[in-house]
RNA sequence: GGGGGACUGGUGUAUCGGUAACACGGUGGUCUCCAAAACCGCAGCGCGAGGUUCGACUCCUCGGUCCCCCGCCA
């Protein structure tokens, strides 16, 4: 259990002036109920890569499932955020449609949470231009995965993959949401985006936190699931084979070879250690689709072998992952549901985004003033 | 600002004005609980747009991206 800050970060914002329910306002039909409305609010970009594998799955999206019964959860499929590389425009819009299906399917209830399409919410792009105005060039410059990415780039490198952490952070602070739950891997961005929150409050909040500095909550329950054919390096889409990654769209056939053909350790007992590292990520992997603990597991295939325990995790994977499929089929063949739903979402997500913009504007001294703005 | 070079499967290369080859990788299979090794299959490529030509990956023009050299500014 996280102890709770002195001052709950949405009580701080919300000196800022504005009435809690002001937030939520016109966003949540009355029928929907929520705990209230200063519930904790979460923020998760997901890349619209249709490819979602077991690591991604278990890792994040359960992850993504649950926090929205535990606060207030808006989910956005960042499409801006995937154009930063070379890519295929007609691709892209297919890819949205994907990703939006496999969260619902994997348990997003559009009534429950805020799903939408991040290019849909132009807030997000001016507030990125607006951040920009506080971010230091040279930080951007010395972010690791920019290095990474332009220089494993053979095509252009673009400004915009250079400004990719400058949106992540517009993403996150136009929602003002308190909690953040991404990978380790994304620590620097997140660090990026609090001191840019704090630099901005620092320079015109006038005292007060116009933009929450949210807190970077690493996923507890979170196995790290690693890659079938190399136990050593996390599951990837990008990783050299594809035998070492179940997809979460993988058939039941494809599951099966793929899990029995997954590399295992010298020996034959079914327990984890440090010289089996890839029993050891059966063992994780079935503890996680089965909700058990690993120690269980241990102890109920003690006595099996390599073989019998393969079998087993890949009857278990397929059957935790067949719903899932299932449904995903279901939806993704109705686009123009899904595009409803993205529109729904972006609509609620706007309302939200649009107050934390006129404050940012109005504290800049960008536009309009904002008595000018509401008069009749 | 000026000059030069490159661009061929995922990667690295070859060839040719006449149906594009090789290696590695990928993928399916045999063997193994697996993997590896070996063997047998399979898939995948001419940066883009024009032009010359009976025919262009090859020649020409323009564009794109990458690399190199020189100049200028400080």
């Amino acid at each position: 259990m996280r102890r709770p800050p002195r001052t709950p970060p949405w009580r701080r914002a919300r000196r800022t002036a504005r009435p809690c329910d002001a937030w939520t306002r016109s966003r949540r039909p009355s029928s929907r109920s929520f705990e209230s409305p200063c519930s904790v609010r979460i923020f998760s970009g997901i890349q619209p890569t249709g490819r979602k594998h077991l690591g991604n799955y278990i890792g994040a999206i359960v992850q993504y499932v649950a926090s929205q019964y535990r606060g207030e959860g808006i989910f956005c499929i960042v499409d801006l955020h995937a154009i930063t590389v070379p890519y295929s425009p007609a691709e892209l819009r297919e890819r949205c449609y994907d990703t939006a299906a496999l969260l619902i399917a994997a348990g997003l209830e559009p009534a429950r949470c805020t799903l939408f399409r991040q290019s849909d919410v132009p807030e997000h792009t001016e507030l990125t231009w607006l951040l920009s105005t506080v971010t230091e060039l040279g930080r951007l410059q010395r972010m690791h995965q920019f290095r990474d990415k332009s220089l494993a780039q053979r095509e252009l490198v673009s400004a915009a993959l250079l400004c990719y952490p400058v949106l992540q952070a517009a993403d996150v602070l136009a929602y003002r949401a308190h909690e953040v739950p991404v990978g380790e891997d994304q620590r620097e961005h997140l660090e990026l985006m609090r001191d840019v929150a704090r630099r901005f409050n620092a320079r015109f909040g006038d005292g007060e936190e116009v933009l929450v500095v949210p807190e970077h909550r690493i996923p507890d329950v979170g196995a790290r699931i690693m890659d079938l054919q190399d136990p050593t390096t996390k599951m990837s889409t990008t990783a050299a084979s594809e035998q070492g990654t179940v997809f979460v769209l993988d058939g039941p056939q494809a599951i099966e070879r793929k899990l029995k053909s997954a590399v295992t350790d010298s020996g034959t007992e079914v327990r984890r250690a440090p010289e089996k590292p890839g029993i050891g990520n059966l063992i994780e992997i079935l503890a996680a689709v089965r909700d058990a603990p690993p120690e269980q597991i241990e102890s109920e295939y003690a006595d099996a072998g390599y073989g019998a325990f393969k079998a087993a995790v890949a009857g278990a994977v397929i059957e935790y992952l067949a719903p899932v499929r299932e449904r995903y089929d279901e939806l993704r063949g109705d686009e123009s549901q899904l595009e409803q739903i993205l529109q729904g979402g972006a609509a609620q997500a706007s309302a939200i985004a649009a107050e934390t913009l006129a404050d940012v504007r109005e504290r800049m001294g960008v536009g309009a003033p904002r008595r000018a703005r509401t008069l009749p």
